[in-house]
DNA sequence: CTCTGGTATATTGTATGCAAAATACGAACC
DNA sequence: GGTTCGTATTTTGCATACAATATACCAGAG
């Protein structure tokens, strides 16, 4: 029995998993719902034919993606980038806001004090007054501090859930900061978020997080009209 | 253009689509945690021959299985029926308890007054003293009551994210039902969320939806050892 | 008798082949 | 001119074939 800590080398990545991992990062790469619907068709021939291998891992890596809800297969007619109907993205949001609003739960219940703080240093280089300017990186900082949350809970299923509709809730985000200044509210309410799991109050960072996610949905469904 | 209201007829029941029913519809039917090491093993010959096609579909139908947690796959070794650890199963009635609770927010805010109604009749055929006779049917207007719930807050996407893990969800409160009497406080339980909604209190029945879920993950916590 | 090593067998992962269905295109008809 | 029908082409869905890897089995050494 040898006592070298010999990493296990890993022969885990088939074909069909890296095409799987290369379709979903393309995707997530791209702004879904502002590419033409032409690009939406996946074709099986020319992914394969642009990756190198044969359809079968394509098809595969297509089944998984499928299931995951981020392409849609027409029976006989092929595989499409899945665009969400607003009733879908509303769905979504409220699925988010009550997978995020348990992690808050859990992340005041348990998380360390010093992953707590990590959540303060997401805004760290915004001030109220540059928002506006660099609404962009905002947006990613957004972004960031709510899938963190979900991370510092320490819950890896809810993390699972929670991955498999963030591309969505990402896209919708980033979408609807810039509208009627809704950034100012976000920046206020982040930190009452922060404040509450800070004070390590569950009851009130789980109603906060579900309602900054509602607000989000209300506001969705009051203004996007062309999804 | 006729107005005969015909039926479609549905070619979009491909095979790989039917054998990913029919596995998982297997799967659902035997009791997970019941079933000893050896049947674990889903040999894609075997599946192809018994089903009567080729292992394309079975394949594909597994590579969906995996990606909705039902199986796993050894890379080069094959699928397996995939069996949660006792930390696993604590996660998932966390992430239900999460869905759970924000569908009884919805259904408390939009469900129909009959639909609420609805769910007393799940109980209809027990009284107080006859649930630990037939704790069998007890634990299926269990789970169904539970399951309702999430239907009632009319939202699909709960409705999915739920039904990916509904299967351990269901396993667990089969075991645990008959554990510590469980059955009453879980009787009493139900009557409060049941109560809540009809009086419309969306945070009420938020929270006791939510507890009662936790209290189940409490309970496993502290007893289930053989998992 | 136990353990190591090698070969045979079985099984997965991927590629390819083939039939059925869908689309595209064009001709014929109204 | 527009619609409808029929044919050619493309593309999916499934089956099969093949190569690489893992397991099983057995012989031989210690």
């Amino acid at each position: 029995m040898a006592a070298l800590a010999l990493a296990a080398l890993r022969s885990d990545v088939s074909l069909s998993v890296q095409v799987y991992e290369g379709i979903r990062a393309a995707i997530t790469a791209t702004n879904l719902y502002e590419i033409d619907e032409a690009n939406l068709r996946l074709d099986e021939r020319e992914l394969a034919a642009r990756l190198g291998v044969s359809r079968t891992p394509i098809r595969e890596a297509l089944v998984r993606l499928e299931h995951e809800g981020l392409v849609t297969s027409i029976p006989r007619r092929g595989y499409y980038i899945a665009r969400k109907s607003k009733t879908e993205l509303l769905e979504i949001i409220v699925v988010w806001a009550a997978l995020e609003s348990m992690a808050a739960r859990l992340t005041a219940l348990q998380a360390s004090d010093e992953a707590i703080a990590s959540l303060r240093t997401i805004f760290a280089t915004f001030d109220g007054e540059r928002i506006a300017a660099k609404l962009d990186e905002y947006s990613d900082a957004n972004i960031r501090f709510h899938q963190r949350i979900i991370e510092l809970s320490g819950c890896e299923q809810l993390r699972r859930t929670a991955g498999s509709i963030f591309i969505h809730v990402r896209s919708i985000r980033h979408r609807t900061i810039a509208e009627n200044q809704r950034f100012e509210r976000s920046i206020v309410d982040h930190l009452q978020i922060i404040e509450s799991l800070e004070a390590r109050d569950a009851d009130l960072a789980e109603r906060l997080v579900r309602d900054h996610a509602l607000a989000l949905a209300a506001h969705v469904n009051a203004n996007d009209n062309d999804l």
